[in-house]
DNA sequence: TCCGAGAAGT
DNA sequence: GCTGCCACCC
DNA sequence: GGGTGGCAGCACTTCTCGGA
C-alpha cells in the first residue's frame, strides 16, 4: 500500500457562496456518511471519518470495489436513496452504520458516492492535483460494481447553485468547490475545499406552538414542502415572549404528537412565521420570527 | 421488560 | 452537523 | 488586530448495553 490506514480525510471549510471563476470544480454535498475505501491485498476495508471500521456494516460497497486494484483508496460518501420519499434517506443510512450486526436481506441498498482519490495501486495521489485525480477517479469507477458511482460535478459555478436549489428536496444539502490545482492535504490551512450549504429563511405556517403558551419553547410549523418540524433550540426569553403575545388569543386544543413525540398548543387559526431552515439529516429548523402583519 | 446513559454519525 | 472561545501567528 | 486552527459543548437521531 501506497498509503497507510486508515487514512484522514480532507474536510471543507464552511462558506457564503460557490466560488466564481475558472480553476474551481464543483460537486453537489449529499445526506450520508463520509467514508474512505480502500482495496487492500486481503480485501476491501471502509472506514468512517473517525476511523471506525464499518465495512461489514455495508458489504455491498466493498464487493462493488473488489475487482479493483490493491492499493485503490477512494474517498466518498455512503447514502440510501429512499424511493418512497424520493430523496436520500440519512436514518435509514444511520440505522445499518449504526448496528453492530451486518444489515439483512430487507435493508436498503446503500451507494458509495466517490468524489476523489487518494491512492491508485502502488501510488499515493495525494500530492497530485485534483485535475489529475478527478479523470483517475472517473475512470477508477467505471470498473466498479454499481454501488459505486462518482459524484455530480461541474466547473460551472452557476450550474452549480441551480443544483442546489433544484435537488434540495432530494436530500443535496449544498455544493462543495475544490480548486483543480489543490493536491490532497487534510489539514490544509487555505482553504482548498469549499462547502457551501442551502439555508434559507421562508415563510412556514405556524399551527401550534410547545412548552408554556405565554413563553413558548418552540413553533410548530408546517414548512412549504409539507413536512411539520418544530423549532429548534429553546426559544430565548424574548422571543418566546413575543410568540406567546401573538398566539394568547388564538390557542386552540392541546395535541399529544407522536409522530413529532411531544406534547403542543395548536392555534384555532394560523399564523405565518418567518424561519431559517438548513437541510440536512433532519430538517432543523430554527424560529426568525412570527409575521403578526400577514 | 423498560428506561437511561453512552457511543457514533451529521 | 453548528457555535463559541481561546491560543497562535503574521 | 485579524485570520486561522483546535477544542469543547451543544443539537438531534439511532443503536447498544446494563441496571432497576
Amino acid at each position: 500500500m501506497a498509503v497507510r490506514l486508515p487514512v484522514d480525510l480532507v474536510r471543507p471549510k464552511p462558506a457564503e457562496g460557490v466560488p466564481e471563476g475558472p480553476g474551481w470544480h464543483h460537486s453537489v454535498k449529499l445526506d450520508g456518511w463520509r467514508v474512505a475505501l480502500a482495496v487492500t491485498e486481503d480485501g476491501v476495508r471502509i472506514h468512517s471519518r473517525s476511523k471506525r471500521d464499518v465495512t461489514r456494516q455495508f458489504p455491498e460497497a466493498a464487493d462493488a470495489a473488489r475487482e479493483l486494484g490493491a492499493g485503490t483508496v477512494l474517498d466518498g460518501e455512503l447514502v440510501v436513496w429512499n424511493e418512497r420519499l424520493g430523496r436520500f434517506d440519512f436514518e435509514a443510512l444511520q440505522s445499518r452504520g449504526l448496528a453492530r450486526t451486518a444489515p439483512g436481506p430487507a435493508a436498503p441498498v446503500a451507494v458509495l458516492i466517490a468524489f476523489d482519490v487518494l491512492a491508485a495501486p502502488y501510488t499515493d495521489l495525494r500530492p497530485e492535483p485534483l485535475s489529475a485525480r478527478w479523470p483517475r477517479l472517473r475512470s477508477i469507477v467505471e470498473q466498479a460494481g454499481p454501488e459505486i458511482q462518482s459524484v455530480l460535478a461541474t466547473d460551472d459555478a452557476a450550474q452549480a447553485r441551480e443544483w442546489m436549489l433544484r435537488m434540495r428536496p432530494q436530500g443535496v444539502e449544498g455544493i462543495v468547490s475544490k480548486r483543480w490545482d489543490a493536491p490532497y492535504r487534510p489539514g490544509e490551512r487555505r482553504a482548498a475545499w469549499r462547502k457551501v450549504r442551502s439555508a434559507d429563511t421562508l415563510d412556514a405556517r405556524l399551527v401550534g406552538v410547545t412548552g408554556p403558551e405565554r413563553r413558548p419553547w418552540g413553533a410548530v410549523v408546517d414548512l412549504p414542502d409539507g413536512r411539520r418540524a418544530v423549532t429548534t433550540p429553546r426559544l430565548p426569553p424574548v422571543a418566546a415572549a413575543r410568540l406567546g403575545g401573538a398566539v394568547a388569543d388564538r390557542l386552540g386544543e392541546q395535541i399529544e404528537d407522536a409522530g413529532l413525540d411531544v406534547t403542543w398548543r395548536a392555534l384555532t387559526e394560523p399564523l405565518t412565521a418567518e424561519v431559517r431552515v438548513r437541510t440536512g439529516r433532519v430538517p432543523l429548523v430554527r424560529y426568525v420570527r412570527v409575521r403578526t402583519e400577514v
